[in-house]
DNA sequence: GTTGAAAAAATATTGAG
DNA sequence: CTCAATATTTTTTCAAC
């Protein structure tokens, strides 16, 4: 699908604030709600739009460490791998990757022991998994959800 | 702010598609929309949600490759490249953290060759980085918006 | 904190240009 | 593709428990 400018401000504005309603998208765009309705649902139907989220602050629902894990992964053993680490909570994001580690996770705990607890007892038992080094955010200068539209 | 079960219910609906009427979440929850209304609007009073976002697929924006990008920051320079990366579109997030990289970003790029021009002569030309490595995403595997809740 | 009910506003749908 | 008009649904407010 071909998004036209029209479609782009409408992403940005969405992108902004998901719960906007679509007659002020309409005001600001300068065209009726029932366009910015059809547009949104063609979006949408294409995949453009992958859905509406809510963010929540990590720190509110108690997860005060948020930490990127590099793994290397045996030959022949990523699919076992990998489908383990998808059962853990606290894994929110698996990308296998070129460079030095074949698989970059980013992870959240409690605190700095549940992390160690995450990495010794769960991560590490996965079998499939040699060395792994984990990066713990110290401060996230800077985060924007998505591509820029 | 200290969040019930209630909360977390209604954080899990919204987490998964914020555009949920209050009157579906309060259908599922068994509870009044009025208190949804008034729930929601206590948390994001408090922080606890900071925004509702819609998730774009960048390949629909022209966006095919992204990465993750490991820095090394010279001492005591720290400020000013940051604010120099705050700038680049392409760059999504900046975070600081432990381990090999003092800075890991995440960008996006339209091809291979647009990400070694954003590289080369755009993050490499900030002032005060001194190695870098380029993990490009291959697969994301998973992922998950936000923490568990 | 919660509710039902009323008023205000938004969304979904339709038919036509 | 876009719009105006309409029907339906939701949001928002508020007095009362």
């Amino acid at each position: 699908m071909e998004l036209d400018e029209t479609d782009r401000a409408i992403l940005r504005i969405l992108q902004a604030d998901a719960r906007t309603p679509f007659s002020e998208v309409a005001r600001r765009i300068d065209m009726s709600s029932a366009t910015v309705h059809d547009r949104v649902g063609r979006m949408e139907d294409a995949g453009v739009i992958e859905g509406y989220h809510a963010a929540v602050d990590p720190k509110a629902v108690g997860y005060g460490v948020s930490a990127f894990v590099g793994l290397r992964v045996e030959q022949g053993r990523e699919e076992n791998a990998l489908d383990k680490l998808r059962d853990v909570d606290e894994i929110r994001e698996v990308h296998l990757t070129t460079g030095e580690w074949d698989v970059l996770l980013r992870v959240v705990a409690a605190d700095t022991d549940s992390l160690r607890e995450l990495m010794f007892d769960r991560i590490a038992e996965v079998d499939g998994f040699s060395r792994s080094q984990t990066m713990i955010i110290l401060e996230t200068d800077y985060e924007e959800d998505g591509p820029p539209v």
